[in-house]
RNA sequence: CUGACCGUAGCUCAGUUGGUUAGAGCGCCAGAUUGUGGCUCUGGAGGUCGCCGGUUCGACUCCGGUCGGUCAGCCCA
């Protein structure tokens, strides 16, 4: 085989055998995040996976390493005058604010609560963790600006979490303030900044100018004495900002949900304003962040709209099944579905009587298969216990000339003829 | 892009200081049991040892290159 699935892209696959990756396993996190969220009052909307690449320029910010470096961009076709530059969405928040205003949302009653999931696509260097072809559920709520919401929003993601037994969850939460007191703090980072910027390294030069909170989550000079002593957001929030700040702790409080407070989060995207939040698990090596979101007040007004609060978060499907399997937690995957009638013919006689039985099993809603290689009896058997089936029906020569056939539980061992006008009531009778 | 480690059967891996027919377990197929799965036993299929070149009488093994994978840095889901 020389074609392999394209770099940091995962196969999905059925069976056990495949961890993380075992479609079950997505299936059942899918089930349970729809279940969470409709719990708590959020639709689905499901947006495109690409857009115009000007959306993320504006929705995400021309400064982050999304658009700076990460986009997947597709390639229209290069004779058509108004092809668009687009791309394979980064992440799920411009396209849903588009939708949302392109579709007359803010004409609904408000706040609007949406919930998503999908793939989506960044083009960067693969490690554990991190792909560029990866999963993410989210939740945005449009035009609420009260803290409960942010409050709610973490509490709804920790929900998704607990039914899957997840423990040891940090999470942290910081204010990274507003248009108001943003040029106050920005004065103040670079300030502290200037004088050691000789020290830092290239990356965090170009951020002075463009980005500067960015200074203070650089990596690469973690540990530089001037970013330890450098200033915090929260010391230069305004009393906006301040009030809903401690409206978002108190209501932490108010749900029992322990948190930390980390004065160096400050998210990668543009549009953040007051919240931001990060939910790490320590198993994750270098990819700690299970989830994260916050607040984007200015967003929905970047993108073309009056004026709107949001607030929501994207979690990494990989991720949380990567936790989930080096933490051994596979009970939430214990109750495969599993085929409730295998049948078995003998004979060329036997055939389509069996065939008639497949389809009217599953006419009547009981999952059936049967064997289409022409193998022996002992390999249908054998096939049929590999398949996990509940029951056998077997068709021979004998039993078709009866009526009847031989039914087997191949749970319990037992088997017994049952008229083939019975079979079905006979398999649903036993199910309950 | 940079660095470290790793490429042998579908999967997980052995393979001795270089030595001729490259092995095991699991999985797959079949038989033992011409009408009965799981357990057991027996047999079978399946490999250009990632690729190219070099050293050598001889390379899975040593050297160089290359491709691929994994992890890490920047960043984040």
């Amino acid at each position: 085989m020389s074609i392999q699935a394209p770099r940091g892209f995962n196969d999905i696959l059925p069976g056990e055998q495949y961890g993380w990756r075992d479609s079950y396993r997505w299936q059942r996190l899918e089930e349970i995040f729809r279940e969470v969220a409709r719990l708590y009052g959020y639709q689905e909307l499901r947006p495109p996976m690409v857009e115009y690449v000007d959306l993320f320029v504006h929705g995400v910010g021309a400064t982050t390493d999304i658009v700076t470096k990460e986009m997947f961009n597709i390639t229209p076709r290069g004779d058509d005058p108004d092809a668009r530059r687009m791309a394979m969405r980064p992440e799920f928040t411009a396209g849903l604010v588009r939708a949302y205003l392109e579709n007359g949302m803010p004409n609904n009653p408000q706040p609007t609560k949406i919930f998503a999931y999908g793939p989506a696509f960044r083009y960067e260097n693969v490690q554990k963790g991190r792909f560029r072809g990866f999963h993410q559920l989210d939740v945005e709520v449009f035009g609420a600006q009260d803290p409960a919401v942010d409050a709610e929003v973490i509490k709804l993601g920790l929900d998704v979490v607990a039914r899957l037994g997840l423990t040891g969850l940090v999470v942290s939460v910081n204010s990274i303030g507003c248009p108001n007191c943003r040029p106050r703090y920005r004065e103040a980072l670079q300030n502290h900044f200037r004088p050691h910027l000789g020290e830092l390294c290239e990356d965090c030069n170009t951020r002075f100018e463009r980005n500067p909170l960015r200074l203070i989550d650089c990596k690469r000079d973690a540990g530089h004495p001037a970013q330890q002593s450098a200033p915090v957001t929260l010391d230069y929030l305004c009393d906006d900002c301040r009030t809903h700040w401690e409206g978002l702790l108190s209501h932490l409080e108010a749900m029992g949900i322990p948190y930390q407070i980390d004065t160096r989060i400050v998210r990668g995207l543009d549009y953040y304003t007051k919240t931001v939040f990060e939910v790490l698990h320590p198993k994750l090596g270098a990819q700690s962040a299970l989830w994260g979101g916050g607040r984007y007040d200015g967003l929905i007004e970047v993108v073309g709209g009056k004026p709107t609060p949001g607030v929501g978060f994207g979690m990494g499907m990989e991720r949380v099944l990567m936790v989930l399997e080096e933490e051994g937690l596979t009970a939430p995957f214990a109750d495969r579905p599993r085929l409730d009638v295998f049948v078995v013919t003998l004979g060329e006689a036997a055939r389509p009587v069996g065939l008639k039985l497949l389809y009217e099993l599953r006419d009547a809603g009981i999952s059936a298969d049967i064997d289409y290689l022409g193998r022996s009896l002992k390999a249908q058997m054998k096939y049929a216990g590999k398949q996990n089936s509940r029951y056998v029906v077997i068709l021979g020569e004998d039993e078709v000339q009866r009526g009847e056939a031989s039914v087997k539980n191949m749970d319990e061992g037992t088997q017994e003829s049952v008229p083939l006008d019975q079979i079905i009531s006979h398999v649903r009778r036993a199910e309950v």
